[in-house]
DNA sequence: GCGGCGCGGATGTGATCACAAATATCGGCG
DNA sequence: CGCCGATATTTGTGATCACATCCGCGCCGC
């Protein structure tokens, strides 16, 4: 109901805008887990009040993406072990099913979107580029998923994202020292063949093997 | 930070007694789906002003307890066969691994209570009390999974619940038509006996029960 | 040298206000 | 009698402000 800024990149809400901010950066891992903001740094960053910066704060809270400690103080959550696990457990059950979904519905071309994605994660291994792996990879899996035509889903999916995107990151790091499987090739192979079931194996090993790398990241650092 | 109100319930800022009010109205089934409120309205139904309202329902907008339409008016979501279906697909997933990590941690106080709450469910079936219905079979599972000590796939459960809720009264008026297995009795006859499969058998198919129950439902009124 | 105390800045909370857009209401015209 | 347009009301948005609390830091006493 209120677009009165003139200088609206997209005719965006002035909350929305800050939400869409925030979530990328933590989504990318540019904010550290542990690292703490303001609602008057928010704002200022983004040439807002901080009304706008508070809906976007709690908006992300109750998406677990944030957390604020019982004084309010604002800060990029820290899961332990078993939270971390939990959440790849979620990951694991759901992620099979919504690219079981989407299969019927992914034709040629979002198959070679895919494709090119995976040839950039690879691309951004090779070439040291922590970021462009997170992004790239994150946007592999989100290009299958929306064909599936399950927003309840995905919005599952992403609010478990969010939780462990600042940890995407770190495992980063152990990408080299590991000898992994290319799961995603072996999902990709799937969709051609309309396999389903290969499909939900490969995406749920995928799942599993990046739980397998950040367990160790988890444990060096105890809980919390 | 502030706790300025003199009268203050428990000590709770104004917007999370706020949060807690709206979303216990709609997981008891208070508020119908498409019902629509106003900021002004709550802030004045519980003597805030308009920015903790504001605050609770963007909380509960963004776990989708409730909807804002582009203009921002705030209503009930009125979900459509689809993704009721998703919903209910989600419970089926989650639910079971809930009721499985629980198990091993489940005692005789845990199963006492669970069985009160089912003898509560039937009291309140045989008796036409709906919303006692809804809050006890609510209460059933809560008790089952709290015990899980897995928070993060709690969250993700309460959050499919926040959505199917307004529709769980639906099913009520059904509930004496059809024949009804009791899943719940099998699920308890499984925690004593200590046996997981069983469990999530059991805890499948009351969901899928329920899946199947709300599904006329959701085909009579179409889409939205 | 060290630990507790107090003060000042930083921070989240909530109320109020002005504003713009959407919706509802009602009167006039065909 | 019905439909459309103008106006009034309703409603969400965002800025600003006062306030209570919390955190950090330096100072004083032991």
């Amino acid at each position: 109901m209120a677009l009165p800024d003139p200088q609206e990149i997209a005719g965006l809400p002035a909350h929305e805008r800050v939400y869409r901010a925030l979530r990328a950066r933590i989504l990318s891992g540019e904010m550290a887990p542990g690292e703490s903001v303001t609602l008057r740094g928010i704002a200022e960053d983004l040439g807002v009040s901080m009304t706008p910066a508070r809906e976007a704060v709690r908006r992300l809270v109750a998406e677990r993406g944030l957390e604020m400690t019982a004084s309010g103080r604002i800060s990029v959550p820290v899961p332990g072990a078993a939270r971390l696990e939990e959440l790849f457990r979620a990951r694991e059950l759901l992620e099979p099913e919504l690219a079981v979904r989407a299969l019927p519905r992914v034709n040629k071309q979002v198959i070679s979107r895919m494709k090119a994605l995976d040839a950039a994660i690879e691309r951004c291994m090779a070439g040291g580029d922590a970021l462009g792996y997170v992004r790239a990879n994150n946007a592999f899996h989100t290009t299958l998923y929306e064909q599936a035509e399950a927003p309840a889903l995905v919005a599952l999916v992403e609010s478990v994202w969010l939780q462990t995107a600042p940890f995407m990151r770190r495992i980063y790091g152990r990408l080299g020292t590991a000898a992994l499987a290319d799961y995603h090739e072996a999902a990709l192979r799937a969709l051609e063949a309309g396999d389903a079931r290969a499909l939900a194996e490969a995406i749920r090993q995928d799942v599993a093997q990046g739980a397998a790398l950040l367990r160790p990241a988890a444990l060096d650092q105890t809980d919390l």
